[in-house]
DNA sequence: GCGTTTTTGACAATCATTGTCGTTGTCGCG
DNA sequence: CGCGACAACGACAATGATTGTCAAAAACGC
């Protein structure tokens, strides 16, 4: 046994995963971000690819979205935090500011006495363009 | 053809499922339910579980959350619109309610045009008794 | 009671995600 | 600078919840 310092290494694929999350707009799955990683010719495997987000997300580097769908949307996280409006048929996505909700989130919480809160909201609705008029 | 009445129709089965959530507390996976069903004697088969539970989601009259887990948990709806504070340790979980979160949600997907609005929220903590003092 | 239509349910299929484990690349230290 | 330890990689198999399928059974209207 040693000292256990939690050596995360720097590895190309790593630095491929954040580089390409970098440059994302909006969301999109582990297999997705794969794909397209091997198209720009990044040889990364796709268990790495999965590994890597979801170290970045316990790092609380990206975001995760996991829609009704069932798969795991992956994103790079933006400064401020914020939720985002989905909508059902088309899948568009509108990010919105709760500030109100985010205190409130934490005062209910501290309320009951827990500790190192994080919240998730996801508000689904059918967009304009979709609505059956 | 025929008048397309949705006719639901009334079993058994739908009648087990129903009445072993209306006794249940906390949410249940589906697997968790048929496996009690089982217990019971109620012979009900996995797939038909599955779908009653999708039903009743549908129609509004249970709540479904879906944890990190990956399992989707099923419990009855109760009457007012609420959410949860679930421990991430221990699981245990506190109903919270949020009038002010509903009415922001419905305003904000109101100001970008959606409809049909719906929304999920999760508190994620760890609770006093979970935590390392 | 009878026919029609929904529902059921055993089983197979799907498919995202996770485990495995030998190999490979990194990093710290001498 | 070179070595050794150890994390990370990655191809593949495994997992496991959910969904599709379709013939047989039940429920409802008349």
């Amino acid at each position: 046994m040693s000292a256990g310092s939690t050596a995360v290494r720097n590895t190309r694929q790593r630095s491929a995963v954040s580089a390409l999350l970098a440059e994302m707009e909006g969301f999109h799955s582990a297999q997705d971000l794969h794909a397209m990683l091997r198209e720009r010719g990044e040889r990364v495997g796709l268990t790495t690819v999965y590994r890597t987000l979801q170290g970045l997300a316990d790092a609380g580097e990206i975001d995760v979205m996991r829609p009704p769908g069932g798969e795991h949307l992956y994103r790079r996280c933006s400064e401020g935090h914020h939720h985002h409006l989905v909508c059902r048929a088309c899948g568009r996505t509108v990010e919105v500011a709760g500030p109100t909700v985010e205190s409130w989130a934490d005062r209910v919480a501290a309320q009951h006495g827990f500790t190192d809160v994080s919240h998730t909201l996801e508000i689904f609705g059918t967009c304009p363009d979709c609505r059956p008029h």
